[in-house]
RNA sequence: GGUCCGGUAGCUCAGUUGGAUAGAGCAUCAGCCUUCUAAGCUGAGGGUCAUUGGUUCGAAUCCAAUCCGGAUCACCA
């Protein structure tokens, strides 16, 4: 139980006893962390009580600030502030709980529970690179997972790849016309990079067979339908279908290029799947879905064969299912899929991290999934995020204005390699530590960046202003964790020290505002992660671990630790720091940065 | 047009089930390195919380209407 549980569980308890002819409702007890102006440490607020208990707040204030203080240990005084009851906690409940977790690694973890999640994210076409909007995509899924796992969910980390359809075909039509047999070693170009360069050639060819046509005289729609490349690539899809060997091959060759060039990202990311999903494998699932639904009544058939649903009594419209051809459309595939899912693993949820332009596809999924009593239904929950734009617009491939993902990876590194140099921090690093810690710096920043904004909000990049490293950032904070281990370094302290170290420990002096306010900020981080995992917001930790780093910066300035004013100050700062730099590492850790000893 | 999401400082964003004088960072200005790492610290200026109305002891937060921006409403995926 958190603190500030506990203070709004006395606070009641304690209202419950004092006025126990009147209901009050837990609801209705709200308790703050004090603002920084008052004297206290948590807030209960007295308003709500005025017309039910008719007493004046100060009265009730004083009763409740009495009873609160001789009936528990928990709190060493009161005062009242205009309607508000500021509670200040004893000194020995913040000494103990530092005591009792500042060696404690896990702090804030959850153990396993029986809950098994899945969480989808990435899920690429094969036909490009990943680019910046992808990177949201993939941090956020990264990060959510980890969260869910330290909130004790047991967590499958899905990849769902798009590998076949009229996308990947336009990139095999280009190459075949015009690569001469080019491959990745051969044209000594990252795979995945090579197939795009292919997307984007076909788009060229195809835009000058229209312009072409249209000088011709051919009406400009008309054109775009029976451009013969476009024809190609429709030709080959149909091929595909059909089992086609040499098509087969040739996108067998292809996408391996691509799944080679992915596995350098994504290792590069840091980050890793559990199971691996191919549209080529799942396409097809879902018809006996739709059967299914049909014998139910839940759909109908129309006159050319084609299957629907009506929602429109859910406010939406009448949605295909099945093509008159008897061939699936997209949603037809993830009906399947997410019940392939649910059965694969045994799921009690399904997170879908999907760009917000697809809510209403999401929502049409789940709905139809729930008419056709598809147990997987009720766990899907879609991780809707903004998507990344430049600000000229929307990125587009085809037209080449995306921010590449390794480029930018590739960027950040070279500017954490630039800052460190510029401020000469390099000495006392080997070649190696120097390349490890340019990309702990520099991943590190881009991640943040991603990861601070709350997921639902669009975001603007401009690929122009670099990311900073200064302010609110994740180097701002594994700065702060180097200057704590350069602490322990000095004390011959290890970062996780053992933890009798300061057993015995007592508290005499009373805390200062800076030291009780870093344990306070401490002792809030369960309930920040639980929050996180709660809502699907790594944000929230992205904030919460700056406001640490930011506290211990004002700390570190204020009042030193190796030169503390005693021994039993001194050591109850290690305890802080080292607490402090477990709890960056920790909350970091589950959005995939790490955090130097030195930097 | 329907549905959904957003609108908070010059810019990028926090802001808990409604609570005290709306907070950070960047940028600007003024200070702080002989003292545990200045990628830092301290301070200043900067606000019609899109607008209007309502609910109430109290609204950035809840409700209604309006304005602006975005997404979406395919036999594409």
């Amino acid at each position: 139980m958190t603190l500030a549980a506990l203070v709004k569980q006395a606070a009641f308890d304690a209202l419950k006893q004092l006025y126990p002819d009147t209901a009050i409702e837990y609801s209705s007890v709200t308790v703050n962390q004090t603002k920084p102006e008052f004297s206290g440490d948590y807030t209960v607020v007295l308003f709500p009580f005025l017309k039910l208990l008719r007493q004046k707040p100060d009265a009730i204030g004083k009763q409740l600030g009495d009873h609160l203080l001789g009936r528990t240990e928990l709190f060493a005084s009161y005062d009242i502030v205009a309607g508000f009851l500021n509670l200040t906690i004893k000194d020995s409940y913040w000494s103990t709980f530092l005591l009792n977790h500042y060696t404690q690694t896990n702090f804030g973890h959850q153990c396993k529970g029986d809950c098994r999640v899945m969480v989808e994210y990435s899920s690429p076409n094969t036909n490009k690179p990943l680019h910046f909007g992808h990177m949201r995509n993939i941090f956020l899924g990264a990060a959510v997972s980890e969260i869910l796992k330290a909130n004790g969910k047991q967590v499958v980390k899905a990849n769902l790849i798009n590998d076949r359809g009229i996308h990947i075909c336009k990139s095999m039509i280009a190459w075949e016309k015009t690569a001469n047999g080019a491959t990745p070693e051969s044209a000594g170009v990252k795979g995945d990079h090579l197939v795009g360069d292919y997307y984007v050639r076909f788009n060229d060819l195809y835009k000058a067979e229209v312009t072409e046509m249209v000088a011709a005289g051919k009406d400009e729609k008309a054109a775009e339908k029976e451009a013969p490349i476009m024809l190609e690539a429709q030709e080959m899809l149909r091929k595909w279908e059909a089992g086609d060997k040499e098509v087969r091959a040739l996108w067998e060759k292809m996408n391996g290029w691509v799944y080679k060039g992915f596995d350098d990202t994504y290792r590069k990311m840091g980050v890793s799947f559990d199971k691996m999903y191919y549209e080529s494998n799942t396409y097809l699932l879902g018809k006996k879905i739709v059967e299914d639904g049909l014998r139910k009544g839940v759909l109908f058939r129309k006159e050319d064969g084609s299957v629907w649903i009506d929602l429109k009594e859910d406010g939406l419209d009448e949605k295909l299912l099945l093509r008159g051809d008897g061939t699936s459309v997209y949603i037809t595939q993830d009906l399947g899929t997410a019940k392939l899912k649910y059965e694969d693993y045994k799921l009690h949820q399904s997170v879908y991290v999907i760009a917000d332009e697809q809510n209403y596809h999401i929502q049409v999924l789940k709905l139809i999934l729930s008419k056709l009593g598809e147990p997987c239904a009720n766990g899907i929950y879609h991780l809707s995020y903004g998507m990344v734009e430049l600000p000229s617009g929307r990125m587009k491939s085809r037209e080449g204005t995306v921010v590449d993902a390794d480029d930018m990876m590739a960027e950040m590194i070279a500017l954490a390699q630039e800052q460190t140099e510029a401020a000469g921090k390099t000495t006392g690093f080997s070649g190696d530590e120097l390349r490890k810690l340019y990309e702990t710096i520099g991943l590190g920043a881009l991640k943040f960046y991603l990861l601070r904004v709350d997921p639902k909000k669009k975001m603007i990049f401009d690929p122009k202003e670099s990311i900073d490293l200064h302010g609110y950032t994740a180097t701002f904070i594994q700065y702060a964790h180097a200057r704590i281990c350069s602490i322990l370094r000095k004390e011959d302290i290890p970062i996780v020290p053992d933890a009798s170290r300061f057993q015995s420990f007592h508290q005499r002096e009373p805390l200062l505002k800076l030291e009780k306010e870093m344990i306070l900020h401490l002792e809030q981080y369960p309930g920040i992660l639980a929050e996180a995992g709660a809502e699907f917001n790594p944000a929230s930790l992205c904030n919460y671990a700056f406001r640490l780093a930011q506290l211990f910066n004002s700390f570190y300035d204020a009042h030193s630790i190796s030169k503390a004013e005693n021994q039993e100050k001194k050591e109850l700062r290690l305890m802080i720091a080292i607490m402090a730099a477990s709890v960056m590492r920790h909350s970091m850790g589950l959005l995939g940065i790490r955090m130097p000893e030195k930097m």
